[in-house]
DNA sequence: GCCAACGTTGGC
DNA sequence: GCCAACGTTGGC
């Protein structure tokens, strides 16, 4: 059971978006950034925990929480000439990327950048290293914990 | 819209 | 295999 912090765009999928999908799931497709797909391909498990971050917005921050909902399989937009995702170099046979599948747990109120920034207790997220742009890292289990008391105050 | 930081590409 | 150039991310 690990824990990660999932970065979308609200305009292209946000919180709202997620609770309204079929089953409350969403295939986490378009990640074309090797570190992030080798965490979903190599150690992300059915159950782990989720926090959907909201990226590149009015207000970026954390807006619910969610749960790892399939193993990795191939992103299918690979496959799709002329799609954004497309990858020339990706066949059936040898896919290069995949993604799994996230499920709503519950929204929560938004937790922001700005309020995780003057939190000292969480210092070492990863999201708040300089220059990190990883859209999918990995969370303490004290940091887990301790967003998820912050979340209900 | 700017730009710092980082990742990828491709010539050599 | 180096590294300059280019592309992307994402906060501000």
């Amino acid at each position: 059971m690990r824990y990660w912090l999932m970065k979308s765009e609200p305009t292209d999928v946000s919180i709202d978006d997620l609770a309204a999908m079929p089953n409350q799931t969403v295939d986490w497709y378009g990640i074309r950034n090797y570190q992030a797909r080798n965490f979903m391909r190599d150690q992300m498990s059915i159950g782990d925990g989720v926090f959907f971050y909201h990226s590149n917005c009015e207000t970026p921050g954390i807006a619910g929480i969610a749960e790892v909902a399939s193993r990795a399989y191939p992103d299918r937009l690979q496959f799709i000439a002329g799609h954004k995702y497309f990858d020339a170099k990706a066949t059936l046979e040898t896919p290069r990327w995949v993604n799994v599948d996230v499920k709503l747990v519950r929204k929560t109120r938004l937790l922001s950048l700005k309020e995780m920034r003057e939190t000292p207790e969480l210092a070492n997220l990863r999201i708040l290293q300089r220059g990190n742009r990883l859209s999918i890292t990995p969370v303490d289990p004290k940091d887990w914990v301790y967003i998820l008391e912050l979340l209900e105050k």
